[in-house]
DNA sequence: TTTTATAATGAATATTATTCTATTTATTCG
DNA sequence: CGAATAAATAGAATAATATTCATTATAAAA
């Protein structure tokens, strides 16, 4: 389904760091025109190996110094959040997943500090149906933060990046 | 430091969602003219309130299907993980948060499934220096990934979204 | 080999980014 | 209050880039 060559990865390893470099920048790191560094682009989007581009934004700048992950324990009957996903609307979420093993959610919030974090339980978190428990986890720092994945390049293509 | 008005927000708003909106758009937007709008971005990413630009790439297209984390509790002693961050730069990690009230780091990683997961412990995870144990938490479905901080528009600026 | 499909090139055009000067708006300070 | 200063914006000119399209090359299938 998803076939992708050298020149693939190397695209995608180029705007997984970068999503703004210019066609013709990218065509020329990679020696071809730009004509058919933008189709191949294109391709990659329109299949979908390209999902989006985004803006990496200072959570300090918008006053959002708290990170906390949520463990969310929730009933599995009918018009639980179990059920309708709620969760994920609620304002400051940033990931939902579903757990195996335990029939949770984690999710990852971000919030001023832990007296907005206390109160968005309280008045949003509170508001979701079925919701059994709940184990908060407090960030203290963040050492990596990325969705960068790791691409496969070959040796020659490796270097290059330095 | 961060004052941000209202097209502040809207920028930030706009290019969160669509890194690659282009200049004269983003102006025509906000009724501005493409130059003032760039100042006002090159000023945001200068003040490093504008991170980076990041392409999402899809996990299924790399053949990373498995997304886990784990808790990863370490000695605090000298030369182990917990002083040097070595984990980070572990291939396949995403992120790598210090977690508060105890003395561990929660990671996040894709692996192409359970078996790689497995070998990645054995042969990369079991590098790191001072890692007492380690809780594995497998992801059986992502409702909602995100990076996108919440951005307090006012309603006029929201009701523009649609 | 011939046919067909896929990918790349090169050139022409449209769009956009960028620079710079002039103007406006806001802020500071006497 | 009002001149002086700084900051932000607009508008026009230019440079760079994206995009399109006809042609050529390459690869795959019959």
């Amino acid at each position: 389904m998803f076939d992708l060559d050298d020149i693939d990865l190397k695209i995608l390893s180029l705007k997984q760091e970068n999503a703004c470099i210019s066609n013709s920048e990218l065509a020329k790191e990679l020696g071809m025109a730009p004509s058919a560094m933008l189709e191949r682009v294109r391709k990659l989007e329109k299949k979908g190996i390209i999902q989006s581009y985004h803006t990496r934004i200072n959570p300090i700048a918008l006053n959002q110094k708290l990170l906390a992950f949520i463990f969310v324990k929730s009933s599995t009957a009918p018009n639980s959040c179990w059920q309708d996903n709620s969760i994920k609307d609620l304002p400051g979420i940033q990931e939902v997943h579903h757990i195996a093993g335990d029939d949770c959610f984690l999710i990852k919030i971000r919030t001023e500090d832990s007296q907005s974090l206390v109160k968005w339980m309280r008045e949003e978190l509170s508001k979701i149906q079925g919701i059994i428990s709940t184990r908060t986890t407090i960030v203290l720092e963040t050492l990596k933060e990325t969705t960068n994945l790791t691409i496969p390049l070959t040796q020659n293509e490796n270097a290059q990046q330095h």
